[in-house]
DNA sequence: TTGCGCAATGGCAACGTTAACATTTGGGCG
DNA sequence: CGCCCAAATGTTAACGTTGCCATTGCGCAA
């Protein structure tokens, strides 16, 4: 073992290939402006030193990172794969790097996602917001630093994205109702959640504008479990012929418990959920559901903040709206 | 709005607070040889001035990163949340940050990965494998980047950990045998996956060990369907008392295909999978599944890195058994 | 032959931070 | 009253890179 090396500097690379440092930088960045010979001779002395460029040095000097910075609550949620797989592909395609911090929840405050990125190399960060923060009318985002939240609600101050939970529901709800139901039920899920609290409005609102009064929902807390219980309440309602749960784990109890009860899906009852999380993980007839694209939420997000490139950013909006599924757990009633 | 501000160094501080840019510095580190009130007169223009320490400048002069980054081929992988969990939260024990970057799969070399960190602002490098890379056999980290393996084979150059998912085996199959099953027939997964053959050798060596010859395995593709004809083609082997599948949407396909040809589980036969992953998605009776930890397989990797502050690394091996979780799929035949 | 322009390369400085060393100040003690 | 020591603060230089400008060498036109 050869002792270890401090690191080679373009210095270095220079000595060995007999030229200056900037001759080095320059064949670093492969400048027409070097003979080629002379950038073969120095490519030759960085491949013999094993020279490789040192971030800091080369961030120090232009100010930027080339860097998104992603602060996330709670790495453990539904579609953060995704959104993560969308952010890493936003930031390739611009030459960036993703830099991911877990957040302290205590407080729940877009000041403190903040203040935890600012001492990172980023240029510009991305939250994803799960509930709703203690400071979100307050907040002002740092100055230099593009920042961008993942949430429907808007900022006056930061672009914001994700999926459209309320279009979500209407589509869901339409669509239930141009079977030929004449009102669709709703398991809920835990009021905190944001994304939770906007499609049950999506719910009620539609049905309202559709002249109907929505039934009294069903809390659930996004496990089969519970909508296996709201399941069982429901098989003894007569009025109860669609029933919309705010995903899928609860979409999948709820069928289980009707059966459970004797009634059958979709003969007698029709049952729809939201993510389109069970593809492979459940042998049964497909559910009827909304599938997002949370890969594109996170490229948009991070395209958002690398894309712009000194530009002026520009407070913007986006909701992308989910494709409803057709599966086999909705017949038509007409 | 303002003009955008030139960032704020200690320089600017300095002027304003009346002291030298190195107390400015000392205050930063709250080091215990500034006074206390000249800390708060500092303290107060860098509020003022809203200064935020300069990543690169401070990495450049300590010539750590104080970041580890972390290499995928697959983002969307099964329980890579959990790592990521894990990632973090070792990150934050030691003041560390994350760097995630999705490496392209071709070709799917460790070179690939490494070259790819090589230019970004991280001191070591964690790299997730699922398959096995062309160059695992000759690849050499960086100098002076430590790189740790999430993996099962052993490197002879590179730290590794992950789950041992022979011993999962084992401890399914002997649990099955142990309620007097006189075999256990196996649902195995794509021969590509790493984890799912190290899962297959030890349920055929463990078989061995009790001298009972391995019965004809079932190849799956991970998905609830192909557990579910699994199921059915093994209702008709008045042999089969037991199955064990790779994972557990095949467990619970199985399960489902088993009952679709007249089986009970599990008064006809026991099932068990592998991952815990169908918790709160599936409502019915537990499925008896081995649960690993890993968010623990991910701060292990971190902490090998965040942990050695210039110690010598040393390699170093390291598997975590999973947690057999009985549930009702699973009846006593003794 | 001289001068001009272009291609290729070199020298220098600065980005922001902090380790190492230097200096100043004030207090205690002989 | 002078000396010494410790506490508090200041000065300098260096980390690696690259933008800007200067310099060199060469071919070609006047």
């Amino acid at each position: 073992m050869a002792a270890v090396k401090k690191s080679v500097s373009v210095k270095d690379v220079a000595r060995l290939a007999g030229v200056s440092e900037q001759t080095v930088s320059r064949t670093v960045h492969d400048s027409p402006s070097v003979r080629p010979e002379t950038k073969e001779r120095v490519r030759a002395a960085m491949r013999e030193l094993g020279y490789r460029p040192n971030f800091a040095g080369r961030s120090l000097r232009r100010g930027k990172f080339k860097t998104v910075g992603v602060a996330m609550f709670n790495i453990t949620g539904t579609g953060n794969l995704d959104r993560m797989e969308g952010f890493t592909a936003a930031a390739d395609k611009h030459g960036y790097a993703i830099t991911l911090t877990k957040v302290d929840g205590h407080p729940y405050t877009l000041e403190s996602a903040s203040s935890r990125m600012s001492a990172l190399p980023v240029d510009g960060m991305v939250v994803i917001m799960n509930r709703m923060p203690a400071d979100f009318g307050t907040f002002e985002p740092l100055p230099g630093m593009q920042t961008v939240l993942v949430t429907m609600l808007e900022h006056p101050l930061c672009s914001t994205v994700d999926n459209d939970q309320f279009d979500c529901s209407r589509q869901v709800v339409e669509y239930l109702l141009g079977r030929g139901h004449k009102t669709v039920h709703f398991i809920s899920c835990p009021e905190r959640s944001l994304s939770g609290m906007r499609r049950e409005e999506g719910w009620r609102e539609t049905l309202r504008a559709h002249g109907i009064e929505p039934p009294r929902l069903i809390r659930g807390d996004w496990t089969a479990q519970s909508g296996y219980a709201a399941g069982q309440a429901l098989a003894d309602d007569p009025t109860c012929t669609a029933i919309y749960a705010s995903n899928d784990a609860m979409a999948y109890g709820c069928i289980r418990g009707l059966e459970s009860r004797g009634k059958r899906v979709p003969e007698d009852v029709s049952v729809a959920g939201v993510d389109d999380s069970l593809g492979d993980i459940v042998p049964d007839r497909r559910l009827t559901t909304v599938r997002f694209d949370n890969k594109r939420v996170g490229m948009w997000a991070v395209d958002k903040i690398a894309g712009a490139e000194g530009v002026e950013p520009g407070v913007e909006h986006m909701l992308f709206p989910g494709v409803l599924v057709e599966g086999d757990t909705v017949r038509d009633w007409r």
